[in-house]
DNA sequence: GATGAATGAGTCTTCATTCAT
DNA sequence: CATGAATGAAGACTCATTCAT
């Protein structure tokens, strides 16, 4: 399924992907059918399997745009920025901005940790967007200025935290992305204490 | 769908759930068929519609029962602790055990997110967790543990935490649970930082 | 399936019977299940297949019962008239009662014609009431009461008559069925005509 | 279900309709499934769907057009003729002749009756006939041609001695349908009595 | 490139009937 | 007599996919 697309062959497609993106965002992959799919666009259903060669390959096509489309997004703010713990803090921040832009594509990452078939995939751009994430952490221990610890570990809960901080406020509350990032950034390099040990 | 059970009908159900939620977690809520359930028992078609009105509503009875448990178990792990503070760490420790004893659960809970159908159900659940957990939160600042903040915020982010470490690594890596339990309390109550402001 | 039964025996047996037909009249035979009619009455199902040893079955017995009792008011109206005409019109409003006093059992008359497993039952207990009209109609017509023709064939007029009207305007309308029983009488044995040829 | 057709397409459509309506005559509604009517025609379950949302559907697009066939019928046979009597005389045999070229159709209204989904679209079709047959009654009684009375009971009636006569004689027996025409017209226009008192 | 039509395996669900207790 | 439980064939309907035009 790599054919050569004209500039109108590769709208086409664009299209149909985002389309699909937002149904399979609203209803669920399963109830949203190819029929519904190009209903929507109004066109025929020669048109889907032309440009895909399954439903099933049009949803990873999508998960695979869109983990490419968000590590870009988090590498051009931190871009230039020397010191660990702020890319750490601009990372977060460019996530919740785009989970703000894209709330779909962050509903279909949670709908593919659920199927098997979809898991492998969504696992792979996670594991690079951690290991990313991961590097700064590590940076960050060195140069002393984050206590020691798990940096992969530390990588996965500055994700969970992000990403249903994202759910519950921006997206089904409305906040604004701005300030639920720095509730995220504050609650993950402050903690909760006020008074704590510091055994470094 | 209120039926009078005998003992038996009771287990059967009881058997129903259990296979099914296995399944669902396995492949997937659509994935799996209600044939295959009742063939993974060994019983009839009929039998399952005895005992549930629709796949859909069997779905809800898991998901509601799960949350049940879930609360009560967490209650349990808190009951008779006076310092909020410890409550929220005691409450982090038994949702990890918890979800380190159900993964398929767990598993649900991640799927119900993603349809509409099942999202408000599993929302609701979700509110009291968070509302519990709040209370702690709120009690904890009143008393001045911890730092100042909204309280319905935080429940999410450690909610955030627990849910995403319990699923990375303990259910995918087959870590032990207590000991992502400390690196989730740890993360939540001290954060990153070596050196943090404290404006309290 | 004839069992000796006890008083109360027979007493569940008409419930079940009355129930049914009131059942399959109001939404139609396929439409009604055995399981809708015992739980009408509050009882298991092994009740109704000690009854009846099927569905079909219990219509057949309703059946034959109303087209029984049909009859029986038939003759007890005519009962004593002499006159064939008159006996003509008191069946026609005997009719018309029973139909408005049974309008389930109309219905399923109704039924019963559209469907090749009952139509059979149907035809026989109608032609017995089509022969005891024809019977009237011929001795009319030997006494020169009423013009010439194929008794059975008026016999049948009559029934369509009394049948669509006791429809469509007892039953849909609500209308009182003695004038409508009037009204039949009227139209059968005075035509349209103002003037008409006589050509006995 | 408002797809535009090719050619082919409107043909396909036609073959289901007929064939369908043939076996739901035969057989009734209810036991004629979905997948008899398809193998019948030697095409997939798709192709049934493709055309209709349902069975239902299907059935009620089927009266439609039976009713709406009938009628035209019945406007040609009158088409022309001033005196209202003779387009009653006309109706009723026009009636006839289109109830014993279609049984099917026939058979398939009197199902309607029986079902309370199918009753509310078959009376309003009725309703068109008996209120174009009123008209002539009424039209006829101002002219002083047939006795008064009210119109809609008057055609109601016509209706009713019609239509059983078709069922029985015609589709029945088969008998042919110009004789038990006559027969019916006679009847209702004429009447049963040699003499009766003319009060007009 | 694109469309309407077709396929047919597979889905959920119903229901008449039977049976152990 | 009566009940809750079970059966399993059959039903309506869906939908990813293919194909002739």
């Amino acid at each position: 399924m790599n054919r050569r697309l004209t500039q109108r062959g590769r709208e086409r497609r664009q299209q149909l992907m985002e389309f699909a993106a937002q149904r399979f965002a609203d209803q669920g992959y399963h109830p949203t059918s190819v029929a519904e799919i190009v209903q929507g666009l109004g066109v025929g259903k020669g048109v889907f399997y032309w440009y895909f060669s399954s439903k099933e390959e049009l949803f990873l096509e999508i998960l695979r745009e869109a983990q490419h489309d968000l590590r870009r997004t988090q590498q051009q703010a931190i871009d230039g920025e020397d010191d660990p713990v702020r890319r750490i803090a601009l990372g977060i921040r460019a996530s919740m901005r785009w989970s703000s832009e894209h709330p779909q594509l962050h509903q279909l990452f949670a709908f593919a940790v659920t199927e098997e078939r979809f898991a492998p995939a969504l696992r792979k751009g996670e594991q690079t967007a951690v290991s990313d994430a991961a590097r700064h952490v590590r940076e960050a221990i060195t140069r002393g200025e984050i206590r020691d610890g798990d940096p992969e570990l530390i990588a996965h809960a500055i994700l969970g935290v992000t990403t249903h901080l994202a759910r519950r406020f921006v997206h089904e509350q409305g906040r604004p992305w701005p300030e639920v990032a720095d509730a995220a950034v504050s609650f993950c390099l402050d903690g909760l204490l006020v008074e704590r040990d510091i055994l470094v």
